[in-house]
DNA sequence: GCATAAAGTTAAGCCCGCTTAACTAAAAAG
DNA sequence: CTTTTTAGTTAAGCGGGCTTAACTTTATGC
């Protein structure tokens, strides 16, 4: 227990803030344009993996490809993403947001980075320095050492 | 847009990869105990409001008492929460974790701390004392001011 | 080439969450 | 004291997500 109680405390206590006002946000972005979560999910997913085909969905989600398969259907209806053709595999299709999917995520991101802008003004300059560098630490070490605690 | 875009940047970069690591830990651990998000939603947010009402929870959810009512009635039988009475009101419900919901949740948040101990672990003490204090400031200034972005 | 495996879709059926509507019980308003 | 409001529950019914099972189409291994 000797590796610094104070950097645990810090971020738990910002853990508990953040998430609770971030999982709330995206769900009642999600209900408000009449998607569920999980269909929302899959959107996010695409969003950041990039195109992907449904075993890749179902593999991430643990649900059956015929799970996924209708989920994306409604997607599909709902003109948010699309099956594109595998060209070196006529079985496989590769999932790709539409320009709506797009526009979709983005505004839903917009939506959520605004209570963190919002709270950006009440930091003074040093401050907003001090946070600025210490989350590229964190965000570089995730991304860099793909810490996976899985 | 003088407002220092390093630090959007910064912030926007953490949340991206953090949501998306804690939204999914978090469906994975209410998946493993046999609870529904919704379920799991409930529990949370008796956690950290402490002891409420119905109308308390369907308000925040934004869903209707029965359905609250009805989340509620399976919760019970899981022996996860208690409808007390309200001395004070007696139509009233006050809905409590019992000692097997407090600790369920408490192992769902020692869990999603994993990966941030292990996240810990890869840092210098200089870095981890720069982002203890950044994150320390973030949580202060969402507590005090009570950013509400709502 | 032929058997087997893999990617995806479709349909039937189940459970779940949610809503509306009808109801009970208690508090507040007059 | 009666009327109206408020807190909560119950039941019927709808739609959604997920699974299993059966099927089509394309790749792979021998």
């Amino acid at each position: 227990m000797r590796k610094s109680p104070q950097f645990s405390q810090a971020i738990r206590a910002w853990m508990d803030v953040f998430m609770h006002r971030s999982m709330h946000g995206w769900s009642q972005f999600a209900k408000s344009i009449g998607l569920s979560m999980q269909q929302f999910g899959i959107l996010m997913q695409l969003h950041h993996r990039g195109g992907c085909g449904v075993s890749g969905l179902s593999e991430h989600f643990d649900i059956t490809n015929a799970a996924v398969s209708q989920l994306v259907d409604k997607l599909v209806q709902g003109g948010f993403i699309r099956r594109d053709e595998d060209l070196h595999d006529r079985r496989a299709k590769i999932l790709n947001l539409t320009d709506k999917g797009q526009e979709l995520i983005q505004r839903g991101i917009e939506e959520r980075y605004r209570w963190v802008d919002a709270l950006a003004e009440k930091l003074t300059v040093e401050e907003r320095a001090k946070v600025s560098e210490a989350l590229m630490i964190l965000t570089e070490t995730v991304r860099e050492e793909g810490v996976t605690s899985r």
